[in-house]
DNA sequence: ATGAAACATGAATCAACATTCAAGTTAAAG
DNA sequence: CTTTAACTTGAATGTTGATTCATGTTTCAT
């Protein structure tokens, strides 16, 4: 499925996914109809599918592009942290906000794990990697204890997620 | 649905609750059917309904039926911890080893959250409500500092799910 | 201005279940 | 041994909803 080659084609697919994230994060994978997509969209059912091979790729579509979404806000606002350990308070507090404002497309992510669950997999394991970096990061210089940085990436993970929650 | 009234039923009960434990925890709520739980049980199509008025009520049985297990099982190993904070080590690690060795149950709980919102939370409200106890009760007894118990207890929950995950 | 490529439409197709039910079988109390 | 409540059976029902497609409309390069 190629990009959209006129102007009208691609206004149209945004249309689509917007209308696919606010359905599916309101009502959830399996309680969204297509229907439900194109009735908001604003289009009529089959341009679904001039779009999207499928449901799943749409929704697929939607958890990567909120991997983005969650570094980059995430990114700029711990940007200039002067150590791991406010840089970590930061990051916390900008997942929880994250998830805060973005409430409805956040349960995109989790349903991810049972609807797509490489995609759920790769959201999170993007994330564990580049904290298991930071902390080891912040080890060599001595601001935090040197431990189990991958383990520990994990658990802070947790607990910012159930934090949101 | 009331009880079964002979030994018959209830074995027969027993086997359509254990079968769905199963293909509810190895393929999801979704991708499994009903023939799939009774082809599992040994027992045909129909007799599913003598027990369960409908899918969604195994699953709920199956929700609430875990969060006894789980809290059986945790309460077990940490019985006689001398303090909170050995009791919190050891209450971890018999989460995980739990979630590793009903690995396939364990996924139920979570897909809870999707498909019987209510029973999902009250899986973690009641463990977090017991968490939050035991940790007012420690910092009464000074074993740790005091603080937000209530977060505190969450961020502990959500370390847990993330390391077992 | 015009024709080919892009795009839009929504009725029709098709398969997948959850649930029901009427008819048969088994248990166990008296 | 009867009898009846309890249980079992699986074919039939009915709905839902993803995907397709033939037909019509719009865009835009030439």
């Amino acid at each position: 499925m190629s990009e959209p080659k006129t102007a009208r084609g691609l206004r149209t697919r945004d249309k689509i996914l917007k209308a696919a994230a606010s359905e599916f994060g309101s009502k959830g994978y399996h309680e969204t109809g297509i229907t439900d997509i194109t009735k908001t969209a604003g289009v009529a059912l089959g341009t679904f599918y001039t779009y999207y091979k499928s449901k799943e790729v749409v929704f697929r579509a939607l958890v990567s592009h909120m991997g983005e979404l969650t570094r980059e806000w995430i990114a700029k606002r711990i940007a200039g942290a002067p150590d791991r350990l406010t840089a970590e308070r930061m990051g916390i507090a900008a997942f929880i906000e994250f998830a805060r404002e973005h409430k409805d497309l956040y349960r995109i992510v989790m349903e991810a794990q049972f609807v797509a669950k490489d995609s759920y997999i790769e959201y999170y394991t993007v994330f564990a990697e580049s904290y298991t970096r930071n902390l080891a990061d912040a080890a060599e210089k001595g601001e935090i204890r040197s431990g189990h940085d991958e383990e520990r990436a994990w658990a802070l993970i947790g607990m910012s997620v159930f934090l949101g929650l």
